[in-house]
DNA sequence: TATTACATTTGACCTAAGTCAAAAAACCTA
DNA sequence: TAGGTTTTTTGACTTAGGTCAAATGTAATA
């Protein structure tokens, strides 16, 4: 039953999209694929560094935790996402004298998520060859840094209401966009629906806006008495979508 | 009375400093030196973007505002420090044409503070003749990034009391750290101090830390009540280091 | 259909930190 | 050194959002 691992796989993930067939397959020679069940641990933070991620099925929270327990999810990574990288560039001598760590918690979320890990040290060699495919890291961390400072903004400066709101925009916009995508390589029209599906569970949103399960509960309550949002289980159908926008922007 | 701006200055800068001298002159060529007054604004947020800032002299805060007026700064900029360079990376075609805005607000906070921009569509061919700089653009924006976990990390899970610990005992490590680099340099014994000076108004360490200048004044007191520091305007002495450390672990 | 487990909501309460206003210190600069 | 400006502190008050505990809902399994 298990997914056999090769160069196709590779092929789907954007850092290496611009590589030929055989620089794929020093990549491959040098990864190996892992997979994990929901709940599973990838790593923790303070753990030896071996390499970086790719996501090629399922989802993963990389998220950091207080000494009193409570849990703040920083990223949620998706197929054809990379994670981990940070260490490789940070500090080159740590990572060939083993001494660099992971600087964050990683788990699944999903069942059946699937990985595979770029070893770290050979990776570096490798760059040193392929020295183009580092244009692709600066912009894949780019993106990164731009994410967490929006991320930023929002856990200072807005409150959880506006938040919440802008999450269900952005997902909102996430889905059109794919929906698009889809209807432009398979030339069909989809049913557009004012409605999106958390990929997430509501613990999980919760600790992404940085509040917990009772906070966003609440939230979503008042979203409703709006009139703006209907909540049913996972499905959050938007009634409103520009007072929804005004909240968010 | 104006400073020259060389190549020396060029080659203080971490991002530069394994060029040669011939690529310094062209990084120079594609740059331009700019003198800032304590409260000028450098580029807002949603301004078209030009190009990365190099500090030369003085500081530089880099922040966001709410519609409500309240302000966050995400980091301070000093000398040797480059910022701005996202953009850059994050889409090239959007610097080509001219779309790639500032993803944030910067403003100088000393006077005569002197930067110098390297503007960023020459740039961008640049880069592609001598790749191995984007390894060190690797390099800072890995720890750019880390800085950033950090930070969610401490707004998310620590309270004030905590930050500010933290904060104290990161200012007091890099001076420490400092002071042996001119020891070591100059080979002097500098007399250890076991205070710091803050290199920021207050009201910017306040904005820093994720609150308003009132719950930082009552949280140095604290700090004072319990003995661990003292506070006489801009210099803090560090009373119990280890009761410090505590709070900031 | 009962059984158990897990996810979500609700209620009552508490507290850290924000707001507003005023006083006090510190700091320029003439 | 006086006067004005800016920065910082203090006090009284409010509030968003966290905590704890219990109730309800949902889903999966036997």
């Amino acid at each position: 039953m298990k997914k056999k691992f090769d160069i196709n796989d590779l092929k789907k993930i954007h850092l290496f999209s611009d590589l030929s067939e055989s620089e794929l397959g020093k990549i491959l020679s040098i990864s190996h694929y892992k997979k994990f069940s929901r709940g599973e641990i990838l790593f923790f933070d303070t753990e030896p560094f071996h390499g970086f991620y790719c996501v090629l099925e399922g989802s993963i929270k990389l998220y950091k935790i207080s000494t009193e327990g409570r849990e703040h999810i920083v990223h949620i990574m998706n197929p054809y996402n990379t994670f981990g990288e940070v260490p490789v560039f940070e500090n080159y001598e740590d990572v060939l004298n083993d001494k660099a760590v992971y600087p964050i918690n990683a788990m699944a979320i999903e069942d059946d998520t699937e990985v595979f890990v770029v070893s770290a040290k050979p990776f570096l060699s490798y760059l040193k060859q392929y020295p183009e495919i580092s244009l692709k890291f600066l912009s894949t961390l780019s993106k990164r840094l731009k994410l967490l400072n929006n991320h930023i903004e929002g856990l200072t400066l807005h409150d959880i209401k506006r938040r919440l709101a802008k999450y269900i925009i952005d997902e909102y916009e996430n889905t059109s966009r794919e929906m698009k995508k889809i209807e432009k390589t398979k030339k069909i029209i989809l049913k557009k629906s004012d409605s999106i599906e958390l990929s997430i569970s509501k613990y999980d949103l919760a600790s992404h806006l940085g509040t917990i399960l009772e906070t966003l509960s609440r939230t979503f309550k008042k979203l409703q008495d709006e009139k703006i949002i209907e909540v049913h289980g996972k499905k959050i159908a938007i009634l409103d979508i520009k007072k929804l926008k005004s909240y968010s922007a």
